[in-house]
DNA sequence: AATCGTTCCTGATAGC
DNA sequence: TGCTATCAGGAACGAT
């Protein structure tokens, strides 16, 4: 399932395969990923147009054009991109693609389809990511700021540091994480945090987000990239022990119906 | 304004 | 073996 991390590496992958090819034609499979356009509007607004680029806000894989059209793609849980030369590496689980320049065809591929491809104008991506919390891994997101946040909520710490209108990117996995690392249980009112525990959480989502990156993400289900399974500290890791103080790993679904892991001795 | 419940989808798995 | 029921999960949306 991919989070900030995993949708990083799909950026990264993308933009380096795609940049500078100028769209030829668009194909829609399943419209039901479509947001914001219809296939043809999709076809009339994208073919001629070039990729100047494809970066990441939030789990939000953004392919920006030389029209200035953007489209942002969600990939949610079995979203992924394809690059192929026509015919080869495609399969009944494409839901749309971009033909390129060079022969290739740049697919949307999606198992369940509760990810989605929305064309934006300028004006409209402006105001979508405007409404996003900040990036955690640019230089606003500091100790004081979580803080105030964490101050302001009487929601449990976890869901609330998932709300992509608070903080942006941060998804189960690495909420879990990040509160196993900084020894704060899940299920703790956010307001209680201390300003000190808030440092070592902002620190804990810093490190967590950047070591995963660095190994290309998370491969668990879904997502099937990256070595940072291996490194899970308390995510998928039920009944086993504790890496700091042996105690066995506990899972709950106690927290908005969530599956949520965490070290019942040493996170309070 | 903040929070909560519902909905979308289909492969994998459990149970009979 | 082959069927059916259950589960997973992010975020938009409507209700409170």
């Amino acid at each position: 399932m991919p989070e900030l991390p995993e949708v990083e590496t799909m950026a990264r992958d993308l933009h380096k395969r795609v940049r500078g090819r100028t769209v030829v034609g668009v194909t829609v499979h399943k419209p039901d990923v479509l947001r914001g356009a219809t296939p043809r509007k999709l076809q009339r607004v994208l073919v001629g147009r070039r990729i100047v680029r494809v970066w990441r806000r939030a789990k939000l894989a953004v392919i920006d054009f030389d029209s200035g059209a953007r489209v942002a793609v969600q990939p949610r849980f079995t979203g992924s991109f394809v690059v192929e030369r026509s015919g080869r590496g495609a399969d009944q689980y494409c839901t749309l693609h971009l033909a390129l320049d060079d022969g290739r065809r740049l697919h949307y591929r999606d198992v369940r389809r509760l990810g989605t491809f929305q064309l934006f104008t300028p004006k409209e991506f402006e105001a979508y990511v405007s409404k996003l919390g900040p990036e955690p891994l640019e230089a606003g997101f500091t100790g004081d700021w979580l803080y105030e946040l964490l101050q302001r909520s009487i929601r449990p710490v976890k869901p609330l540091i998932m709300d992509q209108h608070r903080l942006a990117g941060v998804g189960n996995i690495y909420a879990s994480e990040a509160l196993w690392r900084a020894k704060i249980d899940p299920s703790r009112s956010a307001r209680t945090v201390s300003r000190k525990e808030a440092e070592l959480l902002r620190d804990a989502i810093v490190s967590v987000l950047g070591e995963s990156i660095e190994l290309r993400g998370t491969t668990i289900r879904d997502y099937a990239e990256g070595a940072f399974a291996d490194k899970l500290d308390a995510y998928n890791r039920a009944g086993e022990p504790c890496r700091r103080c042996g105690t066995r790993i506990v899972l709950t679904h106690a927290i908005d119906g969530r599956a949520t892991y965490f070290c019942p001795r040493c996170q309070r």
